[in-house]
DNA sequence: TATGAATGAGGTTTCATTCAT
DNA sequence: TATGAATGAAACCTCATTCAT
């Protein structure tokens, strides 16, 4: 490996550094209450050295969420490919979700506080239009599905879009919501539980 | 009606209308990004004025936050106490959400935000446990609906403390949903029909 | 006077003390090296009063620039309406920038700073065209006088324009000039003596 | 030639490429505005490397700045040694600035804004010392020779340090005028024909 | 009670300078 | 000698809150 490819690769290191330390303080407190030099502080480095990687808080965060859409649709998308049923590929996607939630819980609040209005009125036109690209393909691919599902007769006849805005909003709506009870309760244990209840009805209520 | 009583009602009537202007603003710039001015300015009153009202800023907000609760716990504690089956209350609840979306919708995200982790975390004690309190008063209606769906054989047998939190995780996971996707591309008129469709679905998977 | 009246006078005259404040600041350390602090200070404010007043520090700064060429401008355009010779006006030419630098040397200081490239660069289109419409003001007046002149048959047959701006930079070069010998040798008084063998000779060049 | 003397040499064209790039950037930017990342950059060198063969910015600039004072006054001090009348000289004078001015037209700026007093403040007691005596050079020579044309009874009977100090900064009044107006018009081609129309008038202003 | 000018703490960001490699 | 990543001080600016009127 030369010296320029390794400098290369720690560069790209720091730069997951920083970006691990931002989801850890994002998540605590909020785009707002989170300061950069706590950030700095969460990565052992310095205000400025955050700015040699990223232009500015708003786009460190930005990094941080279109990085956290992008990781959930590339796993939704695995499911479409796989060569299984429309009702385990609905499986499928609440394994996604409960997997990713397990991973990092971080990673699922974020990407749908990011979604929520009040953030999105403060993001750029550029910035927008990657969150609607790849929100798209995370939504195409569930409405496939769903499509399937109807076309087969298995699923009520509805519009399939709507289905699908059904199906992902609940999802989000259950995280946030057992989220907010584990730090409201300082339980943990119940989330994946109300998940798969969360999941477990709302498929048997897609079906005829 | 005593000059004591007069001026107690006037006051009152203040409060209201400062508490109008926040809602307002804070529905449209989230609670970081309001500023105290702008509320004193739709309000038509000076900042300083609404200091003779509310402490500061952050109680200006709980007190906003925990009225919206109150509103809808007492909307659904009147369904519970109608004479009607156990499905036709489930169903009013979705009215009571549809009716509180369509009289405010900020209303209801406002109430969401509040809920999710983001927003908590900023809260004092004190103000967490109002909220917990009448946080369990509304959920504590809705599961005393789905026992009885369970007891009477109607639905599936899950914890209904679960089943609870499913239904209404999935009602505000919509809610904050389609109203992001309303301000992203400008559409108003397809969250009445969602929210619809989203409850047929989560109703028809409570089912045995 | 009405209270009304009373506040708006009190207003102006604040601003009159911030741009009073800002102008011995700037003119001592130079835009970039003057700190809004250092002014506010100077003003006996906290900081974030002046900007109740002033957007940000760049249009305190142009204010007090443009305000400058203003005052000039208005005085060049004085001597216009005289009903004296050319030579006497030009002459009169000379009285304004001794007045005005004798008022306050800072004023012209800050003005030709401000017309030298460095400065120009860093401002808004919409200053820019502030400051060229001024400017075209006062040029135009000398530029009218010498027009006079030339057509009278006692200046040098060139170009007006020209002509005009050879007056104005020599003028202005002169200023800067001996404020910087001023500075670098603490003398103060042979500034008006060689403003006024500068101005003898260029009316004397200027001349058939 | 030793390797010593060779290494010497290297480093002495090394420091000659750092001052023009330096040179570059600080016309182009300004003392405050330029960084030394960019100066860096266009000596395609790393920022470490300047602090090499500089001690700090300041020194940087200032190097740059006395570098240029003396060039001009070298020019200015060999016009004086040649054989030729005094008119001539002055006329000499003129070709050496306008010279310069074609050569690089950022060097007669960037000594111009030298001498204002923005930049005077910020420098040291030593280096204000350098820059006085060669400043004394080249204004002694200018001195000289008016000394000379009032001995000869060509030129008016003024102090002849006034008569060199209006003849200076008429100068650098004008390269700074038309060098302004070249930027908010960007013309080009009107700064020789009014340098050349400035200097006759002077000189004529200059004669009894 | 109501005002609104003033405050000043605290946040984001820049950039001259250093130092380990 | 040369690098360039990292530093951290210091600047601008915002806005919740106060207080004299």
């Amino acid at each position: 490996m030369g010296i320029h490819e390794r400098k290369q690769r720690e560069k790209e290191q720091r730069k997951i550094e920083i970006l691990n330390a931002a989801r850890k303080v994002f998540s605590n407190k909020g785009f707002n209450t989170a300061t950069m030099e706590e950030i700095a502080s969460e990565a052992e480095l310095s205000p400025g050295t955050l700015y040699l990687y990223f232009k500015n808080k708003e786009e460190l965060h930005t990094t941080l969420s279109i990085e956290i859409l992008k990781h959930l649709t590339d796993q939704i998308q695995k499911v479409v490919c796989q060569d299984i049923s429309v009702e385990e590929k609905i499986e499928r996607f609440r394994d996604v979700f409960i997997d990713v939630y397990d991973y990092d819980s971080n990673i699922l609040i974020n990407l749908f506080h990011l979604q929520s209005g009040e953030t999105l009125k403060n993001l750029s036109e550029e910035v927008l239009k990657q969150i609607k690209t790849h929100s798209a393909l995370a939504h195409g691919a569930i409405i496939d599905v769903i499509r399937q599902g109807i076309e087969q007769g298995i699923f009520i006849d509805e519009h399939p879009v709507a289905l699908a805005d059904v199906l992902w909003a609940s999802y989000a709506g259950i995280v946030l919501w057992v989220d907010s009870k584990r730090l409201l309760n300082d339980q943990k244990d119940f989330v994946k539980p109300t998940l798969k209840t969360a999941f477990k009805i709302i498929s048997k209520g897609l079906k005829k």
